[in-house]
DNA sequence: CTGAAAGCGCTTACAG
DNA sequence: CTGAAAGCGCTTACAG
């Protein structure tokens, strides 16, 4: 049942019937009543794809992606870009493309976004990692009826804000049971968090908290010990948390952040062993000691997922006229040595 | 880059183009040659959207689903059919569509499976439960060059078949691993498969396989319990089972099937206490022991992702002439409360 | 306010 | 062996 035989129903055009389905002017309200009337009796849906074929050569869908900048070998901000890459060729036929920007700090983005804003996009997929610029983002947005999709971290933002994200808090509840079931009671646990000079991630914090309402919520009766460090290649190990590994209790490391590999490396240094970790992200590093043993487990946050989430939600929302809102929690992945796949 | 640019510099008309693009016969050599340089040169690839557009109505792509009879209220099996069924909501416009049959036995399949050769189909969408018949279906299927994938289950089979399927001996390491995880190398095992009257079902025993594997790599100096039984609501705890729970070592039990929740039952009936338990699927009821605690770990096995995958590669495979093969190894979901998401 | 026509990229039946 | 034309369902610029 297409547009055609809406027409014959309705003794119009077929272009007026399109006028009609696309809320365009030029239609008399007699003639439009009459149309939405015999759309709804037979259940007329738009035909998306032939729709597209037309569309794609003229009215591109344009995305921006504007994500932090990557500068080490392996970033873990390459992999949402996978995600959108794998998105994109499925919708290539249909006229979806993205353009990337990229941002070192709160300047830069306010300045890409502002570039962005300038240039004619349909959609935005980025990060909320500044309060401010975020909400100025999104009030510019709004006005403009731009859907905005945040990846990574949810933070709590002026509008109503669409995030694809893992929930950090409840993450961190994973973490702790997955300690705590190893550990038990009376062991004691090291919650690192990596710091920069901007202070330490929201994504780390609500971890901890979520580590530790889970903790608390158990029989525990042990010590919890937070602490942040510049998580880079020349981090060691301070003495007085030296001290701490050799308490002859059982032990349990959470990193809240993909740096678990740093904190080992610093391990294997100083020889200490019998520690239970559980760590966040799939990168190579944590991956190999995932394999010998020295992490228990990793928390995998599929970005690769999430960004290919956005760019498919960006394209039914526009395309299909979804309305419904483009928020999407990812599920918190546990992974061991057992069930890793390379995949 | 589309047909008709590529007919103007071949000198063609896109009939021409077309012929030679699908190997259709009626082109001189000379001009095939033609074409097909030019399409390699400007890296020509088929519009798939505008060539369903025309084919959606004309030549639609018919699916034969043929799975097990779903009898209980809730059913594993109509997990898959809700993948399928959300596929094929994705592929509507495109001309996919999908007809279900369902068997009972080795002789329904046998009969379902004849039936659905008459019926002029594209693909099937099936189980491998029964050896014979399987082969048979295979064997058949590979004169006509029709894809059939298999789900849940792997057997070994004559002529190379397509498995969308979680490695079970591979998730009985993973439930290995949580176990002892949990519990150490002191404590006893008991394993628990569901048998009918045709015995037990492979998957079941690939899990065994796969969890005992993993043990006896660890210092495991325990007792490993096996048992089948008929897990029907019938089910009662054998006395010289009850022994067993008698035993002050730790204790776990892996339920190799999705009858966790018929296990739990006898045991609250026995009062039977502080035993940790692995089993499989989110069913509801296994769902709720894993919201009260009486669930450690339950293993996913997405079957509405393989329903959901297996239309995807037919589509592509047929549309797209994308001819790799259609195994799809479904990752190990390793579920625990704290991560249970019910979207 | 409304309709007829061309076109998106591909497929197919028909004509030569 | 090859081409011209109609059509898949929708969109759009043009004419009236």
């Amino acid at each position: 049942m297409g547009i055609k035989q809406i027409a014959e129903l309705a003794n119009v055009s077929i272009g007026t019937v399109d006028r009609v389905i696309h809320k365009r002017p030029g239609v008399s309200k007699k003639t439009e009543i009459k149309v939405l009337k015999i759309i709804k009796e037979v259940g007329y849906t738009k035909n998306t794809t032939a729709s597209r074929l037309k569309l794609a050569s003229s009215k591109k869908i344009k995305i921006a992606v504007l994500l932090p900048k990557t500068k080490d070998r392996w970033n873990y901000w390459k992999l949402p870009k996978e995600g959108i890459t794998k998105a994109l060729l499925e919708l290539k036929e249909l006229g979806v493309l993205a353009d990337y920007f990229d941002f070192s700090d709160s300047n830069t983005f306010k300045s890409k976004s502002e570039e962005i804003f300038k240039l004619d996009y349909n959609a935005i997929i980025t990060v909320a990692f500044f309060k401010e610029e975020s909400n100025n983002l999104l009030s510019k947005a709004s006005k403009r009826e731009l859907p905005i999709i945040f990846l990574d971290t949810e933070i709590s933002l002026d509008k109503n804000a669409f995030f694809i994200r893992q929930n950090s808090e409840q993450a961190g509840k994973v973490a702790g049971k997955l300690l705590h079931g190893l550990l038990g009671n009376t062991a004691n646990y090291l919650i690192i968090n990596k710091r920069n000079d901007q202070g330490v991630h929201v994504n780390n914090l609500q971890r901890e908290t979520g580590f530790i309402t889970f903790i608390k919520e158990t029989k525990y009766k042990g010590q919890i010990n937070s602490n942040s460090f510049f998580l880079d290649t020349s981090f060691t190990i301070p003495d007085n948390l030296l001290e701490w590994f050799k308490s002859p209790k059982p032990k349990g490391i959470f990193i809240t952040n993909s740096k678990s590999h740093i904190v080992i490396n610093e391990l294997k240094k100083h020889q200490i062993k019998n520690v239970f970790i559980v760590g966040f992200d799939l990168n190579k590093e944590n991956i190999a000691y995932l394999k010998s043993g020295e992490i228990n487990f990793l928390i995998n946050q599929k970005p690769e997922l999430q960004g290919y989430l956005a760019v498919k939600k960006i394209f039914n929302r526009i395309v299909k006229e979804d309305n419904t809102n483009l928020n999407q929690n990812i599920p918190i992945e546990i992974i061991i040595k057992e069930n890793l796949t390379t995949s």
